[in-house]
Order: C-alpha cells, then sequence, then structure tokens
DNA sequence: TTTGTATATCGGCATTTATCGATACATATA
DNA sequence: TATATGTATCGATAAATGCCGATATACAAA
C-alpha cells in the first residue's frame, strides 16, 4: 500500500469518479451487458467524456495504485474496486 | 472545502511531510526561538531538503486548499494546520 | 484465416508541476 | 535611513501529466 501512490491516484476527477461509480455497480452501470458481479467493463468508464485511451490509461493508473482490481474475461476487462487497500488507505488516512 | 484541490495538495511528498509534522509541533520544531502555539515558522520548513522558494510555494498550495492557516508576526509567518477543513475532507473521503 | 470488437500502448503535443536562483517585499534593528 | 532577516514572487528550465488519434494486441466469431 502505497499512500503518496494512491494519493497521485486520487488526484483526478475523473478516477475519483470512476472510483465512486465502481462503489454503486448497479446504480451507475445497470445498462452492461455482463452481470456485475463479474466487475465493470472498461469501455463502461468512456462515459466520463475522454477517449477510450485516455480512460485506459487512468484505469491503469488506478490499478497501479492498488485501488481497483482486473480480471480478463474473453475480449473485456472488468474491474472491481480493491477494498482491502482502499480501506488500508482509509485507515492510514485517517489519522491525517 | 475543495475536496479535489486538497487532494492535489496531498499527491507530494512534501507536503505530507509538512502536515504531518504540524500534527506534531512540540516533537518536531522544539528548537524554534519562537512560542510553539503561535504555529511553526515557515524557515522551519526547509528541514525536508528543498530551497526556501521551494518550501515556500508549497506552503502556499497548502493555503489555497485550506490544509493551513497563516499568521503573520514581525517579520515571520506561522503557520498552523486547520483542524476544522481537515476533519471535513477527512469525512468526506471517509466513505471513498 | 479473416474480420470484428475490446483494450492497451505508442507518438506527439499542450498544460501543469516542481525546482532553483535571483529579486522584490515586509519588517525589525542599528 | 541604511542594513539585515524572513518570506513571497519572478523567470527559466526540466519533468510529469493529461489528452488525443493511430496502431498494436488479445480474443471471439464467421
Amino acid at each position: 500500500m502505497d499512500k503518496d501512490e494512491i494519493l497521485k491516484a486520487l488526484a483526478h476527477p475523473a478516477r475519483m469518479d470512476i472510483l465512486t461509480w465502481l462503489k454503486e455497480p448497479e446504480a451507475h452501470f445497470s445498462g452492461q451487458e455482463h452481470p456485475l458481479d463479474m466487475g465493470v467493463c472498461a469501455g463502461q468508464f468512456e462515459r466520463c467524456g475522454l477517449s477510450q485511451s485516455t480512460v485506459s490509461s487512468h484505469l491503469a493508473v488506478l490499478q497501479r495504485a492498488g485501488l481497483v482490481t482486473t480480471r480478463r474475461v474473453g475480449q473485456w476487462v472488468f474491474y472491481k474496486r480493491n477494498e482491502e487497500t482502499i480501506a488500508e488507505f482509509l485507515k492510514a488516512i485517517g489519522n491525517l
């Protein structure tokens, strides 16, 4: 758990949005073709208004920081929050 | 309380260090000439290894984000944590 | 094998950030 | 007033970040 890397990852509104959306997949990605318990398909996040390549890059930042996990299924990559790391981070930042 | 601005402010190790040091002034700035309840003198933070101008810039970022308050006394400027804003931020980030 | 779809990576560009030394500004003191 | 000290701002430069379109890669299906 690299706190500095996590803070840098959170310091962008699009990435914060993605993490927040992922907290309630049913509320934000109900239209997804695949079952939501597999995670949320990368392409779904293009709703933030950025290009596919930019979104992919933001997702990579979140993953490198350990804030999300990914799972490839066929041609798709599904994203989920990594609640363990997030909880660990929150505990650490809690006594800021 | 601008959460995004605060996250950006926190996303630099030197600024995190400064905020952390300010949490326990007695532990980190006991050598200061002035009483610590006035705050910590700007120059004290040069111990992070950066130049005076760079440190001043980092302090300005923290202040703009509302994370610290300043008070000029004579030729010195004293810094204190802004616990209200920090608490508000922690509450907001708490349900990340 | 060819085509189509989803995602990642690459190259390029613009913007932002970090950093420093030099200088300006504020205040205290001689 | 002149000088010294602490802090902020300026100008320059390098590095990092964000963004896009184009291309590459992974996989599925025809």
